[in-house]
RNA sequence: GCCGACUUAGCGUAAUAGGUAGCGCAACUGACUUGUAAUCAGUAGGUUGGGGGUUCGAUUCCCUCAGUCGGCACCA
């Protein structure tokens, strides 16, 4: 069907418009495209007119067009720009409203909105663009994101570390950062003559601690980790919600490892991620990228080709090992070594890139680490970077997404959320219990507003709390707590100690 | 950065073929005190994103800056 409306609109064009310069046409199970370049501007305010055309030469083609865009011509962006139109046609109308009910579902659950109402971030055109402001909420997710992280990753032996979020510039010239990403590093400068970098990423640091004292190869490998914001001057084009940010908080680690290490190292990194994302409810809907060198152009990258060949083959073992399974693809390397992505969707069905595993043998040598073998002898250390959240910002976008807004309790801002019956008679007995629970470390809340029961009640499940109590006459006098669960009809009754073992229960589960 | 669209009160929106703007939710005030998803009444809130231009007059037309969105390109 995609590719039938697919010439149709071609045929429309063509009619509608001259001096069709440029033309291309694909299609997959998804979606078309057809991209031309002409004189006159369209829109998609010319949408309806082109749809009614398509409709004319076939009325039994159910399909919308979707967006149009410009596109470098063959995706180089040294060509000329041409307009890509994109649509989706399906052989009947209900799978077409199938879709179409899909695009506004999809609205709903779009992290940006769900953070908004859920007020969990914002942003401000004071601080400006791409730098999210995490609000009171906001900030109890991401701290108990990263609690929950570290204390997984102190499992598999990493160690945290704090690093200032100003270097030296020699320390990314070092890396080789400046010199690939020289455009996109923030410069900070004071009237004293001081001549920093905001780190854009964490390794060059992190180096630097290794290298604070003489390793043994029996201490290897030695594996820290840090959350911290980083800083990337990205084209203001490509920065928009929390997928590409300025400031951006990355849960970084890196492994320093003998040769001989490597390969279990990578294997231990991705147990790691599985083990998260598993937790988490997410180890679902991913692909794994292996992404290699673009063997075109050696010159993008820092290190010898013996070590990026051996890099690639280690990768290659451990996703064939592990059954990861992951599609190589080219020139997807970073500056210093071929990676293992960890790939998840959108709610728009868009693929996000989150957690890495990537290896390492240039910066070690670049910047001189060495530890002593059994032999008494210097040798260079191998970097394993990873990340698991990859980001926090990019996290929350899977995690908001993927869950509608609906957090996991021990996640969730407000834990439980107290609603007298009446505010007259109950408000003593609701305080009592708010301070039980608040003594108890529950994150507990307790609507004392002036309003209708029903209203709080309604209020209290679009805020998604997942734990909402109702005390009224009943609670009061027997010392008992009333409470569903969030999206539940069902409501249970405890007394005080019950309810506090359950919510605790509760809150340790993953 | 490139192509395009958009920006009206805290949020969601309506309107003006150029004559300074309505509504809902939220907020505030008062009444009501309710047993599981929106009580009633009232009040306040806008230099229609910023700046410039055309015009007797601009929220509307033009330019520009900023921001947002969809793509492209980029992504350590």
């Amino acid at each position: 069907m995609n590719e039938k409306c697919c010439e149709l609109l071609k045929k429309v064009i063509q009619k509608e418009y001259h001096n069709i310069r440029l033309d291309d046409m694909f299609y997959n199970a998804d979606e078309f495209y057809y991209q031309f370049k002409v004189d006159e501007q369209i829109s998609e305010k010319d949408f309806n007119k082109l749809e009614k055309e398509i409709k004319k030469l076939d009325s039994n083609i159910y399909f919308k067009l979707l967006k149009i865009s410009g596109v470098y011509y063959k995706g180089n962006a040294n060509n000329e720009m041409i307009t890509r139109i994109v649509g989706v046609a399906f052989s009947n109308q209900e799978e077409l409203n199938k879709y179409l009910q899909f695009l506004e579902e999809a609205k709903e659950r779009d992290h940006r909105k769900i953070g908004h109402d859920l007020d969990l971030f914002c942003f401000s055109d004071y601080v400006g663009a791409g730098l999210p402001l995490y609000t009171p909420r906001g900030t109890i997710v991401k701290d108990e994101l990263q609690k929950e992280m570290e204390k997984l990753c102190r499992k598999y032996g990493f160690q945290k570390v704090s690093c200032p979020s100003l270097a030296d510039i020699s320390l990314f010239e070092t890396s080789g950062h400046a010199g690939k990403f020289n455009e996109e590093l923030f410069r900070v400068e004071s009237p004293k003559g001081h001549k920093f970098v905001l780190k854009p990423v964490q390794c060059p640091h992190h180096t630097q601690i290794y290298a604070s004292k003489i390793r043994s190869y029996k201490e290897l490998p030695i594996r820290y980790m840090e959350s911290d914001k980083q800083y990337r001057a990205e084209l203001p084009g490509a920065v928009g919600g929390l997928s590409r940010v300025y400031a951006i908080t990355v849960e970084d680690g890196h492994s320093f490892c003998r040769r001989e290490q490597v390969k279990q190292e990578v294997i231990n990194m991705c147990n790691l991620i599985k083990d998260f994302y598993t937790r988490m409810g997410l180890w679902d809907q991913y692909w794994v990228s292996l992404s290699v060198r673009d063997y075109n152009h050696p010159e993008k990258y820092i290190g010898s080709k013996e070590d990026w060949d051996l890099c690639e083959q280690i990768l290659k073992e451990v996703s064939d090992e592990l059954g990861l399974k992951a599609k190589k693809c080219e020139g997807e390397a970073a500056l210093y070594g071929p990676k293992l992505d960890f790939m998840f969707k959108d709610a728009l069905g868009r693929d996000i890139q989150i957690p890495t595993v990537q290896l390492d043998f240039a910066m070690p040598k670049r910047f001189g680490l060495f530890y002593i073998d059994e032999n008494g002898e210097k040798q260079t250390p191998v970097m394993v970077h990873r990340a698991v959240l990859g980001s926090y910002e990019r996290f929350l976008v899977l995690l908001l997404e993927q869950f509608k807004g609906v957090l996991p309790i021990w996640l969730s801002p407000v834990q439980v959320n107290i609603i007298p019956v009446s505010l007259k008679y109950h408000d003593d007995y609701c305080k009592k219990i708010q301070q039980i629970l608040r003594d108890e470390d529950i994150r507990v809340e307790y609507d004392d507003s002036k309003e209708q029961m029903g209203k709080k009640i309604r209020h209290s499940n679009l805020m998604k709390n997942p734990i909402t109590i109702i005390i009224g006459d009943k609670e009061k006098e027997n010392n008992l707590i009333s409470y569903r669960r969030l999206g539940e009809e069902k409501t249970d009754t405890l007394n005080i100690e019950e309810f506090i073992k359950f919510i605790k229960k509760e809150i340790n589960k993953r």
